[in-house]
RNA sequence: UCCUCUGUAGCUCAGUGGUAGAGCGGGUGGCUGUUAACCACUAGGUCGUUGGUUCGAAUCCAACCGGAGGAGCCA
């Protein structure tokens, strides 16, 4: 039976007789034997094997063995005279399953990261992209685990979508009309007889199964159609968003910063191989922040105070800080990594610059909205406390030029039974960013989307 | 959508007006319990595309195409 390189590694005796498969890294040979370094994915280490130039059909098989070629390997598991490693095998057979050739594209040496997305398809097998999928994997674990744990219910919520969340951001259109069907504006020949979108956010329909099974989650692939050029967006990426009634922005607060420290935590703990390659290779402040994060309590300040913050900073700014005005992406910078330099929550933001669902407080002046800024990324999670009292719902959505017949689903959580809840986004390629220390969005998610751009 | 940078061998890059280069990767041979192995030889390029300036353009100019970074929007 097949054993994993990870568990081969970490054997604690000599094993007579062991099946090892996966790829070939590299090959070096010697007079009377190869080295043959051997990677099946389930670890970043490879494992040495030993392949004697009197094993059966050595000079066919082993020594036409190029980089990226599959192989089946029989021996046995010995303490390794090398200094390198603790353990290799001396093979007793190798049998080729697949032959690479001499325009493999993965070298030993450096390549950009650039050159690696567009090799997408290959990328996994060098050891940056392996190490960000296991960590990516181990995260996806680690967030149901967190929220099952506290009695969150998983929902999932459509792909496809006939609201538009939030009244903003570009959406995809879904549809089967031809080009024509659709400039004469003929929707209700569509297949859903309407106009119907994938999702930007899962918040809306997420809240009403918060108001009847009281905590909930989604965890899905979500699409903007925003033309964005940066590192940190993609046109489709994947999200956290837990709902949970009964609840009010602290407690709201207290959930996005617990799971982060919860995540990051569990990443020091279940990928301690794959974190020290991105600390040694990616970023070497890496443990730093991590520990940090782990160990330390973020901070928490009003919208009002971080902008009397920027003002006080004496830094000069792109643009000017205003009451009133979003943060701009290097006043949030500034905040999380010069000011505070860790992790810090933002909250109760002017109503005018919050959508329609979002809770008015008491002040009349600034809506129950919470950022939480990381250092290297800025924001990571976005969330509020929702409006649940129907007459200022309705106000709302009236300012903001909705049709109150559009959301009458959404109104109707507010007429039957209302009560306060919460909840927030959670950027899960972000997330990983941040674990990570990869510094591009296309490079922790497997086969990114950018405008322009949807190769495989 | 706006601003900036960038495009030279399979890959990573040097070359800034005068005969197209290195390392790695490939091939061949050698050597060695090697480990981003080492040594020698060798093959490999319409310098992103088109046009212009010039005796002469990878190099200067323009447009276009591709890639990247930043802003906005957000996760």
């Amino acid at each position: 039976m097949r054993t994993l390189v990870r568990d081969i590694l970490k054997s604690e005796s000599e094993v007579g007789d062991i099946l090892a498969q996966g790829w070939v890294r590299t090959r070096r040979d010697s007079k009377a034997f190869s080295f043959i370094e051997l990677n099946d994915g389930s670890c970043l280490a490879n494992v040495q094997v030993i392949a004697d130039a009197t094993i059966p059909g050595y000079e066919e098989s082993v020594l036409k063995i190029q980089t990226g070629a599959s192989v089946s390997i029989k021996g046995k598991l010995v303490a390794s005279s090398g200094g390198k490693q603790k353990w290799e095998i001396h093979a007793t057979e190798v049998e080729v399953l697949g032959h690479s050739h001499d325009d493999f594209p993965l070298q030993k040496k450096g390549h950009s990261m650039e050159f690696l997305r567009s090799i997408a398809h290959l990328r996994p097998r060098a050891n940056l992209f392996g190490a960000v999928f296991r960590v990516r994997s181990r995260m996806a674990y680690a967030i149901h685990q967190f929220f099952q744990e506290r009695d969150f219910i998983y929902v999932h919520t459509p792909i496809i979508t006939a609201s538009d969340c939030e009244g903003a951001g570009e959406m995809f259109r879904v549809t089967t009309l031809n080009g024509e069907q659709i400039s004469a504006g003929k929707d209700e020949e569509d297949f859903f007889g309407k106009k119907t979108y994938l999702t930007v956010s899962g918040q809306l329909e997420g809240e009403t199964f918060a108001c009847a099974l009281s905590n909930i989650y989604t965890f899905g692939p979500t699409f903007r159609a925003e033309n964005s050029h940066t590192s940190r967006h993609a046109s489709e990426f994947w999200m956290i968003e837990p709902e949970i009634a009964f609840c009010d922005l602290d407690a709201d607060m207290q959930l996005a910063e617990d799971l982060v420290q919860y995540l990051v935590s569990d990443a020091l703990e279940h990928c301690a191989e794959d974190l020290a390659f991105f600390g040694k290779f990616v970023d070497k402040g890496l443990f730093e922040r991590l520990e940090f994060v782990k160990s330390r309590a973020f901070e928490r300040v009003s919208y009002t105070e971080a902008v009397e913050i920027l003002e006080k900073s004496g830094k000069k700014f792109e643009f000017p800080v205003k009451y009133g005005h979003n943060l701009q992406s290097e006043h949030e910078r500034f905040l999380t990594e010069e000011h505070f330099k860790c992790p810090v929550t933002v909250y109760n933001y002017p109503k005018e610059i919050k959508p329609f669902y979002m809770r008015l407080n008491d002040d009349d002046k600034t809506v129950a909205a919470m950022d939480l800024l990381v250092p290297g990324i800025g924001e990571i999670v976005g969330g509020s406390q929702r409006e649940e009292r129907l007459d200022l719902l309705k106000a709302n959505m009236a300012k903001h030029d909705l049709n109150e017949e559009d959301y009458s689903w959404y109104v109707d959580l507010r007429k039957y039974g209302t009560v306060p809840h919460a909840g927030f986004g959670l950027g899960f390629e972000r997330l990983l960013m941040f674990v990570t220390g990869v510094a591009n969005i296309r490079d922790v998610i497997p086969f990114p989307r950018v405008p322009g751009s949807a190769e495989f």
